[in-house]
DNA sequence: CTGGTACCTACCTGATTGTGTAATTGTCAA
DNA sequence: TTGACAATTACACAATCAGGTAGGTACCAG
């Protein structure tokens, strides 16, 4: 069963080389491939591929517009960005309009293959360079919970706060009663400087002491 | 040139066939597996290997401890997760705590070699299933506020509650009875199907119904 | 003008949350 | 071994929160 896939690409021959390159690879069938993505919508209506590898720079729409415009209407549709840019700007931007996965144009054939197989079993296929990108961004964008000193269980109890549990659900859920459950927040509460489970929970969101699911 | 790597890991069956495995493959030369990570400090001085294979689980320090551990000292050395976790908080822990890759335990042998092969390139390797994750934390805006349809007032007092105001200072803030605020609350939680002002903070936050200050 | 919606108020009831004090156990380091 | 600290439990009291019910005003569209 051969994996459906649309190719937007301004650039005659790249468009080409990649449409032969991937009907000859067995596995791929390019049922589309468009110079612009300003018609997506209908085309992804019509073709209803698997995946899309886009360009961004094209006449008329960008394609971080393109990848917007064909996730907010086929999620299911993954999308890999495949663009000689390699900014945090136009990166970020992509994977926040939705992309799958971002590839650099000077991946070799076979990476390219590689990723979109990883890409149709619901990876996010990335060159090295971008991954380094995605995983750097976590590392900045992190305000140490060392500061606050929690403990490992009153983390656990605070987490569980977070994903709106009771006083008494937490209780069952970490095998404790509610009165201690009661005195960790209320040490929790001292070690964030807040009065409130409300405060609490917004700063544990804020500073990453816990994610959202 | 074969990459050299250790191997942490306490299941002594997992970690022996993982060491052949990979020295069979030719490419690789595994130097050292250990059962735990608390002497990694002087191992990696002492074997200095390209890559290291950590698992989470493992008596005495765990591999989120040992990640850290590593990197602080070792930067350059390119250090894979290896583990059944799939939690955010430890992804990202370990993602934060200096990890170059994190795969799960279900992954196959193959797809497992290609990863280190992709480490070592300076990539980022990543199941599927971490992949999305890591993806997904970039797009917490993606759900338009309009979804909820919260009035203004509505979204005016769940900004109040967010900031930390109890119901009578909400009440005094918007000069209105408590009453009222309970009733304009109650709507809320209704319009965002959740059922207690945490969750509903929660909720706020993540789809940037109210912002951080 | 009638119905729908946002907005506001009030009251009642029960559950939940937050604070204080006090005590026990285990671990770890000085 | 002593002291510090994490984790635990308990009880009591006050404050707050959440649900339900029942009304009232104002404004806008059919």
């Amino acid at each position: 069963m051969a994996i459906t896939l649309v190719i937007y690409e301004d650039n005659v021959k790249l468009r080409e080389s990649l449409q032969l390159l991937l009907n000859v690879e067995s596995g791929f069938n390019v049922t589309g491939a468009f110079s612009h993505c300003m018609d997506a919508v209908s085309q992804m209506y019509g073709l209803s591929p698997e995946l899309v590898i886009m360009d961004i720079d094209m006449p008329g729409m960008s394609g971080i517009e393109g990848v917007k415009l064909i996730k907010n209407t086929f999620p299911h549709i993954r999308v890999i960005m495949y663009t000689v840019f390699d900014d945090d700007t136009r990166i970020f931007e992509c994977i926040c309009n939705g992309a799958d996965g971002y590839l650099l144009k000077n991946t070799s054939p076979l990476k390219l293959i590689q990723a979109l197989q990883e890409l149709s079993e619901g990876g996010a296929p990335m060159s090295p360079f971008v991954a380094q990108k995605v995983f750097a961004h976590f590392r900045t964008s992190r305000i140490s919970n060392q500061t606050f000193n929690l403990t490992s269980r009153e983390i656990e109890i605070l987490e569980s706060l977070v994903r709106g549990n009771s006083y008494k659900m937490i209780a069952d859920k970490s095998s404790i009663t509610i009165d201690t459950v009661k005195k960790h927040l209320q040490n929790i509460y001292h070690k964030l400087h807040v009065n409130c489970g409300t405060e609490a929970v917004v700063k544990a969101l804020q500073h990453k002491i816990v994610h959202f699911e």
